[in-house]
DNA sequence: GCGACTTTGTGCCTGCGTTCACAAATGGAT
DNA sequence: ATCCATTTGTGAACGCAGGCACAAAGTCGC
């Protein structure tokens, strides 16, 4: 049984990622050191990119798409940089990782950097999207306007509610979590998006790897158990609000620590105050 | 300005961090190694505990409270972990940061456990939170009966358009989001959850930060630019997809390399299969 | 054409998180 | 009461990721 990523994002995760966040959790992508006999180098670089660089790698894609949406052609890893929130020597890691694709003494062009890493993303074909639970979450995902501008089309919904089936949400029919199988078969369906009830969400996950789908977006708050060969990314709100809720408890000791400090200064504990 | 943390995180993280991970991210809680001055140990050992482990936590307790509801009085390490899908030694590392709970040879007392990693991450007050955005991932996080159940109660939401203004969404009238620093303070919003388009993300993170809220868990696909003393945690469904996306791609390459290896096996050199 | 400047790409170092492995501690059996 | 089985808690080793700093490389100006 394969363990779930966290984020991990920092992750984690989550991110970070969570990511993340991980956060995460830096799982090296190829996993043994065993020399892989025909390959090319693109898929030897390929295999060695971190998680973490990976998710990294996505948001410079998207901080990129704006700015060729902008008509910006060039960029150096010092702008890109800021504008996606990391080191720039970290941001030319990560770029490393997908080639040299950069002119010095100028930068990269925008054009060329989106291209590349929508290549080693695999982002150059659709990965069609199935969602199952049409709850709230499950309306707000078949709604939401960012996957199929992505390249992720969601081409099936399911639901185990009879009185959903056949209900189009987002321009597409509700079918029943029986029908999984044949319509994940029939569409093609390389991702799947559990948005059901925790209790459900096993049960769910099973099907859909009998149904011949590897990668699974969680957002039920469960542990999947899934085989070694299925990828699974796990969104979990409460996760994130509880990390939230650390740092909010942790400010509040600094805050009383430094209150606690200031009570001392004033008392007259004279002038040494430790710097912080 | 203080960089967002991935998910990781890793991503996440979460991120899985993030992501992702984090990825993720790995930032020690405890910036500077400068000695605390009047701190407790318990402040000490919260503020050494690493972003990924406090994810990591967070998953512990929802297992738990799973467990306790079942009814189940004492767990090991060893079983926990496997509930939790990670390794035994990194748990029992986790929990170490919140102290020492276990009674060796026995494990830990569910019921002890829970009660100590709710004080550990804040959860021992509620955090109330406010929604910006009612669009559909809006609604959806509005009616979401896993916060406040959680110690998270949704108290206010926002909205620029004057239509969905005092409209009742999930039992709670949406305020106009130029209200947003009187009623964040009447309520005492500590958690601003942003679900807006792109576009008004930033502008409504800094009226949130205006308002006084310290935490903010970000929907939108944006790069925030807050102070410091603000956490942000971002969940990006794009970048989720697209991490899944890149490990079919992955997948895709291992196949054909290994399709490449069959047919050079079948071609007859002779026996020596490289093993993975 | 040559020099000065800019920016990439990367080797190296540091530091954190993960993992291993074992000593300490506890409960139960004999 | 002592011993054995079990499980915790943690010191130490390891490995990966992040950040620094510089050499390589290319552009622009003169």
């Amino acid at each position: 049984m394969a363990v779930q990523r966290g984020r991990g994002r920092d992750g984690t995760p989550n991110s970070p990622a969570d990511a993340v966040t991980e956060p995460i959790p830096a799982v090296r992508v190829n996993g043994n050191g065993a020399p892989t006999p025909g390959g090319r180098d693109v898929r030897e670089r390929a295999r060695a990119i971190p998680e973490a660089a990976v998710a990294r790698l996505a948001v410079y894609l998207r901080v990129l798409s704006g700015m060729a949406e902008q008509g910006v052609g060039t960029i150096s890893s010092e702008e890109l940089s800021v504008a996606s929130g990391v080191n720039s020597a970290k941001l030319r890691k990560d770029l490393s990782y997908v080639g040299s694709y950069g002119t010095r003494g100028v930068g990269y062009e925008v054009a060329v950097l989106i291209e590349e890493i929508e290549r080693i993303l695999g982002l150059t074909r659709n990965h069609s999207v199935a969602v199952v639970g049409i709850g709230n979450l499950g309306h707000a995902l078949a709604n939401y306007g960012g996957f199929p501008s992505r390249g992720f089309p969601v081409v099936a919904l399911f639901d185990v509610d009879e009185d959903l089936v056949g209900i189009p949400v987002g321009g597409i029919p509700v079918n029943h979590i029986d029908e999984i199988g044949t319509v994940c078969a029939a569409r093609d369906v390389s991702i799947g998006v559990i948005a059901t009830p925790p209790p459900a969400a096993q049960a769910v996950c099973d099907r859909l790897v009998s149904a011949g789908v590897r990668c699974i977006l969680n957002f039920a708050p469960v542990v999947l158990q899934v085989p070694d060969d299925v990828e699974v990314r796990k969104v979990d709100l409460a996760v994130e609000m509880q990390i939230l809720s650390f740092h909010v408890a942790r400010r509040a000791d600094e805050a009383s620590a430094a209150e606690m400090n200031d009570t001392a200064e004033v008392a007259g504990v004279d002038g040494m105050v430790i710097p912080r």
